[in-house]
DNA sequence: GTGTTACGATACAGACCTGTATCGCTCAGG
DNA sequence: CCTGAGCGATACAGGTCTGTATCGTAACAC
């Protein structure tokens, strides 16, 4: 049984953690290095620069997100029950100390110009999770899924924003109600049988 | 008439300008200096920090976003209608090239620290909106104010950032029927005689 | 005229940043 | 045993950051 961690993934692992608390900018290569106690230069051997590591990590925030919404959403028998389930997963999230936010959105927020390679991670996963919503919306039999479907988003980021704003008691309380009465309101009068 | 600025109001105006658009670590004194045109020491005769510039520039924000919110709502007879009136003005902002977002937002995520000068700002600011979304919510009559007042706040805040996500064309295209859609069900069978 | 004040320009101090170079150690494979 | 790769530690280069110090000048009060 192994129990020491790779030098690579002690960095990846420091730096994800740090990135996410205190944000891309204010966290410095020497600080991750320091803090996993790992060397400089094993560092950038493994990550040629810090914007690698930055990409890095919004990668494995994707993959970690998808697979989270795939648990989550699994037993959900039909796909109102499906969004349900998200946000109501995602509202106790939010509500947790363990959350600062989303990743994504503060990368976009540290690196306003659409061209950086995190900004161009971030809008990719966003997108995909607008996709996913409105493939979810129309399976419900929403009157119009683009429409519910983009309201959603921008509840799912108002509920990270104030978590990063406000902490772990926020105005995110009631997420996941916003969520069924917008959902209920667009399939009105032509919920699918199941 | 005197068409020239002042140098202090030449720097406020210039670094208002950057800290929204490229953002608040991103753009330095330096640079506020040279593109306003005005020498370093002038500015930190004004300002005696950059975070004070910072703080200046987001209480000057807080009055523009409140003076706004007046202006907007003021023709509206009743509570329903400001709170329509204000997200569709949001609604027509947030889809423009001239928005990079919300500079509360945008300071909470690039200083995470809730004791950062800035931060506290951005708080109170928000504190205040919600707490106006509260009153708006209960003089609507609606069945459960607070809540229905946080779902707007988190409508709101999505909003921005999607607008600093995605620049101009962002899935806030719909905000306002959203916005509609919270009301109206929170207002279900109890709306208010005018 | 004379002193004072605000200003622009520039140089500077000290800290921090990203990324590189160097040295010495350890440990696995042959 | 020996060699070489991976690693930690450290020093360094070159740039940028905030904030200060200095100097010359232009406008203005008295």
């Amino acid at each position: 049984m192994k129990k020491e961690i790779a030098p690579r993934d002690k960095v990846f692992q420091t730096a994800s953690r740090l990135f996410y608390q205190n944000g891309y900018r204010a966290v410095g290569v020497d600080t991750i290095a320091a803090e996993s106690g790992i060397g400089k230069m094993t560092l950038y051997r493994h990550y040629p620069s810090k914007d690698d590591l930055i990409v890095a990590y919004l990668k494995d925030s994707d993959e970690i997100f998808w697979n989270g919404f795939e648990q989550i959403t699994k037993d959900a028998p039909t796909a109102r029950e499906k969004l349900l389930a998200f946000f109501e997963s995602l509202q106790e999230y939010v509500n947790t100390p363990a959350c600062y936010g989303c990743p994504f959105l503060n990368v976009a927020t540290e690196y306003p110009e659409t061209d950086y390679p995190g900004h161009q991670v971030a809008i990719e996963h966003k997108q995909s999770v607008r996709a996913r919503f409105r493939h979810l919306a129309k399976e419900a039999g929403a009157k119009k899924p683009d429409v519910l479907a983009d309201q959603l988003f921008l509840l799912m980021d108002g509920a990270y924003m104030a978590s990063r704003m406000f902490g772990a008691k926020n105005p995110a309380a009631h997420l996941a109600e916003a969520a069924q009465v917008l959902i209920d309101s667009a399939l009105q009068g032509r919920r699918t049988f199941r």
